[in-house]
DNA sequence: TTTATTTACGCAATCGTTCCCGAAAACGAT
DNA sequence: ATCGTTTTCGGGAACGATTGCGTAAATAAA
């Protein structure tokens, strides 16, 4: 059950000298003699030696660790973003740690009270559906903590940020249903409370008045748990049914959403796109296999974590305060498919 | 940059009195009057003090974490089974590292050795691909470091594992197809190494045996990567419809080879199940969108990854050794949708 | 009152590492 | 030979927390 580790003092004591010593020899500093040092180098290799991360970091006050909250890791978009936050990490000799807040804010407060005590060297941060208090983070921010937010952003903190073009990815997928003869596009989107929301319902907007057409707000449903609860989707999708002008589109502004949405026609029976067209947000891998294959708003997830682990790195690594923050925005791409393309010669 | 946090020297500081009652009082020891101890209570309330888990680690040799290895998290399967652990992990207070090996043995080698450096308490491992040399974790294992393996185990480590009934599983699923009038089952299969890949052609190849049908190697494919990289199934697949006999059905024992699979039939123009039939390992939530809607053999993951943890923690948490190992096997369940249905309608 | 026993707390070591400071030895300059 | 520098190394404190041991004061027993 014990699991005693090679220390410093182990290979001080095979070769009679101090502590002080060892150290500096494996620190490779100056002012050790080249004698010394290749001794303490050789005896350190012979015993594989490895220094304690536990022991530096409370020294060092610094873990060569950084944390990343997200709501959940099973799902495409945010398990590729981890992927490119690791390569990034990876490479610099920085460990990542990993928690899902499952869209609570209560998860998310304790999460990142978690990671602090812990030392972590700064923070990449997706808020949680439920998150409207800011002040768990706040007051990290305001301790001096780097923090690096993506995705899901907040306009209170100022830091860097990485996003992609939220109002121009649901902008171009309305305006491709558009083209595509539909007029009444309905929004299956996430809660009020997230950036992403707003961007997306925007854009949204913005297509719809720029066609003259009206914005009817009665085809916006928001669900407030982006779809982790299955019976939301389905509400909403029902709203969207009973309205006197069924849409004869549908936007969904989320992975999980999306796919529910088309869970959700499926066991309706509605056919997609003869009687309703289906554009969404997804990073799914097998969008092309769907039935029909799925129109997407594909978001460069692996390119974010990098971009979002490069911005943080340099906040952490930084000798000076950084006061001049960077609000990095990636584009979206629209993959055309077929659940948005209106068959025409289907005729009732 | 700098991040203070309060520690047991604010409060004695602030007190009048020593770390040592301060640290007890906060123990709940008997040794402490209860003035003092309500004291020390209300003031670390008032300061909002934490104790610091890297401080505990150094001091106590134990981290109260655990670390994860696994191929990759972007993989439904994977990313289940961490769901699983979390649950289980979160409630007991521990915290869990996750790290990605990618299928390299390199990057496990050295994955494991940060976990063990930053003194988890115990592993929870599902084997990458490359691994053939168990040395790494062996002198881990032996060093008293409790460990549990998950999905791709190994026999040459004596520790509790968890697994599903993968044989049972292949064994349903191809007779499912050969009930269904196949008889020509091409398989894509894992790397040779792989526990699960034994086990699944063996389920496989018994199902083909008590039917009366020989087995015919030339059927069964090796995809090394497990279809990491999708050229390997592109390969895999054009050597199964390059055989004098063309199968009539695919099995295909991961989820990345299924879907993989799908897709290359896709492409090809293949079409599922007129042309050929496919049954596959598959974890995904989206399996009935799929065109057609796919049968597939689900692994109960998130309570494999629950199994798994409580093990490890049990391992962990005992006082004395444990020298009696458990094999869990957890029952798969075949869920039979189109892909895997012959049309009998369907006439040349 | 004296002695024995609790009670309640402080001191200091410990975990593994770094680093400031002091000092011995070696070297060069005078 | 003497002094000043440089090189090279050891001692010990520090990071935050726990804990064995020692001990003064309080209480109980004689």
């Amino acid at each position: 059950m014990k699991f005693e580790a090679v220390t410093i003092k182990d290979i001080a004591k095979a070769l009679g000298i101090s502590t002080s010593t060892v150290s500096r020899a494996l620190r490779d500093s100056h002012e050790i003699s080249p004698e010394t040092k290749q001794l303490v180098l050789d005896c350190a290799e012979k015993l594989n030696y490895r220094p304690n991360p536990i022991a530096l970091s409370l020294k060092e006050r610094r873990s060569r660790s950084i944390g990343v909250v997200v709501c959940e890791i099973a799902n495409n978009f945010f398990s590729q973003v981890i992927n490119g936050i690791e390569s990034i990490a990876y490479d610099r000799g920085y460990n990542v740690i990993i928690s899902q807040t499952r869209e609570s804010y209560d998860r998310e407060v304790i999460d990142l009270q978690y990671l602090a005590s812990r030392s972590v060297d700064g923070l990449l941060i997706s808020l949680s559906t439920e998150t409207n208090d800011l002040n768990h983070i706040k007051s990290l921010h305001n301790k001096g903590l780097p923090i690096v937010f993506f995705d899901r952003i907040t306009e209170e903190i100022n830091t860097h940020k990485v996003i992609v073009d939220n109002f121009r990815g649901a902008y171009d997928a309305t305006e491709h249903l558009l083209r595509n003869g539909h007029r009444k596009i309905g929004v299956l989107t996430n809660s009020e409370f997230l950036s992403i929301t707003h961007e997306r319902v925007a854009g949204y907007k913005e297509a719809l008045i720029r066609n003259g057409i009206k914005v009817d707000e009665n085809y916006i449903q928001h669900c407030f748990y982006g779809g982790m609860i299955f019976e939301e989707i389905e509400d909403a999708v029902n709203k969207l049914f009973t309205q006197k002008n069924k849409p004869d589109a549908i936007f969904a502004t989320g992975d999980k959403l999306t796919t529910g949405c088309l869970k959700t026609l499926k066991r309706r029976g509605v056919k997609v796109p003869d009687d309703i067209s289906v554009v969404g947000f997804s990073n799914t891998d097998i969008a092309e296999l769907i039935d029909p294959p799925l129109t997407v708003v594909r978001q460069p997830a692996f390119e974010m974590g990098k971009a979002a682990t490069e911005l943080l790195l340099q906040l952490i690594e930084s000798k000076r305060p950084i006061k001049d923050f960077e609000k990095r925005i990636m584009t979206p791409e629209l993959q055309i498919r077929e659940s948005s393309i209106r068959k025409m010669e289907t005729v009732e």
